[in-house]
DNA sequence: CGATACTAGTTGACACATCAACTAGTACCG
DNA sequence: CGGTACTAGTTGATGTGTCAACTAGTATCG
């Protein structure tokens, strides 16, 4: 059955996927998101609500991360002069540092996994179907 | 790019499913998976460790989780005579009752949310390719 | 100015996942 | 029988995700 293919191997490639970039950088998955989203933007910083836009993730969930990741000296804040009631993020030099090194090795294990497995066409293909599905989602209610 | 989007599908339909399953039953995506597979097992009771497998997780995730469900009354131990290391893992009556009750609800949201998004050339297409990507990781090392 | 509604973000409780270290029973070999 | 290796499963620490309730600053409108 197609949706039991689908599921299990999108588990076992995302699961693969972030225990590499985990045992490679010694980052999670998700810091792994928020650095490459951070040191991506134009600002080099961003306020909490707008990288967890930019995931598309929930605020509670950035937050907790964030505070993490700020614990472990990945990221900072900065207090923003225009809105009292919140600041920016932005990547510490450690943060910097952790996601230069570890971006390259990504994306050689997203093609060595994922892409080789494919040809462009079926790429190209997996490419629409999952776009398709994302629109027909956006429609359905809850 | 299709992996950004395939990333992107994919984490929003999970994301959506397990929501849902959490909303409509009270039990969580783990729990569903759990109880299904003890369920549809032929003597409704499985080895730890072969419930692991038949799911493809690793026995710690799956020894607190049974742990976990056994709190909340899902499922129980029965002692294994042959083996006095183990015990045989089965679904409690309202284990049962919470399946049941809850499966067809799911199978009925893969339906809206994913399957009715594709023709079935289409539902056909990924699921080859997912099992193209499954059989090529398994090529990989790592 | 003051009430009221909205927005940005935090917090705490809980469920989940992973890793490495551990316990205890089983199998095998001499 | 006794030692040694293996297997079944547990445990604890730590990081992650979700929900609902909360704080505090901002906007708006009278």
């Amino acid at each position: 059955m197609a949706w039991d293919s689908f599921i299990r191997m999108q588990e076992k490639l995302i699961g693969r996927l972030s225990r590499k970039v985990q045992s490679d950088s010694g980052m999670s998955a998700a810091d792994f998101i928020v650095l490459a989203s951070l040191t991506e933007s134009d600002e080099g910083r961003m306020r909490l609500l707008d990288l967890a836009k930019r995931v598309e993730w929930e605020k509670s969930r950035m937050s907790h991360q964030v505070a993490r990741m700020a614990k472990r000296g990945l990221v900072a804040r900065e207090e923003c002069p225009d809105d009292g009631r919140g600041a920016f993020i932005l990547a510490t030099p450690a943060g910097y540092r952790a996601i230069e090194e570890a971006a390259p090795i990504h994306v050689e294990h997203v093609r060595r996994l994922f892409v080789d497995a494919l040809t462009p066409e079926e790429l190209d293909t997996l490419g629409r179907i999952s776009a398709r599905v994302l629109t027909h989602m956006e429609t359905q209610p809850d």
